[in-house]
DNA sequence: CAGGCATATTGACAATCATCGATATGATGT
DNA sequence: ACATCATATCGATGATTGTCAATATGCCTG
């Protein structure tokens, strides 16, 4: 499996903010325009399209236009990209890079320093 | 379930640099020293220190002490608490916020400005 | 205990981030 | 056309980040 861990990297960007945590949270399950969201926080309006703009960019947001409004709603296929990058970095594979502190290694390099 | 969002904000800051991103899939399968890392990347090695300082104090790597070494490896119970966090947040829940800029809300305030 | 490793800490620096108020853009209703 | 509302962008600012070289700490071995 190719792993492009740099495609990732803006995504746990936008989700290593408590605000956007949050914003995360309220659109799970239902789909909300930039001034519902305003309302649940106390931060001013061109810091939350600053937000909003973080997690769109990530992909794990989607807005579209309606009218004059902006209707933001989780990208739930994108939620499960991540999910699944972070299963396969996390899962156990082989790589079987060779450890200089391995126990064993560690009592070779002794004798071989033992021997000069 | 209670969500501490905050307590999950270092971990996501923690995997959100490509170099910790590589060292979480190194060390998915097998414990490594430091100096086993550093070969792996090219920085410094107070740039690894560093890193290893923020995957540790995020919980997701442990680091044993073995002589003059240090032994790293993945919290996998961790990893499993951040991805159950993960779900919950972005799982469909029943928040049921008034939004402003429901379709059926938007009718009822068009009538309401109307009606002035 | 002296010298040599492995790792951590410090101080400095440029780059990026979160935040705000002010301003711009763009759609809606009168 | 104008006033109003929703959202985006800009410019400024203080805080945080990633990086390094230099230095410190702490273990092992002779």
């Amino acid at each position: 499996m190719k792993m492009s861990f740099s495609e990732y990297v803006p995504v746990f960007k936008a989700i290593s903010d408590e605000t956007r945590l949050r914003i995360i949270d309220l659109l799970s399950s239902q789909k909300l325009c930039a001034c519902d969201l305003l309302e649940q926080f106390s931060i001013s309006q061109s810091t939350l399209s600053y937000h909003m703009k973080i997690l769109s960019d990530s992909g794990l947001v989607k807005g579209e236009k309606e009218g004059s409004w902006v209707r933001y709603g989780l990208n739930h296929d994108r939620v499960n990209e991540v999910m699944s990058f972070l299963s396969e970095i996390t899962r156990e594979k082989e790589y079987d890079i060779k450890s200089v502190c391995e126990p064993d290694n560690m009592k070779i390099v002794r004798d071989l320093v033992k021997s000069k």
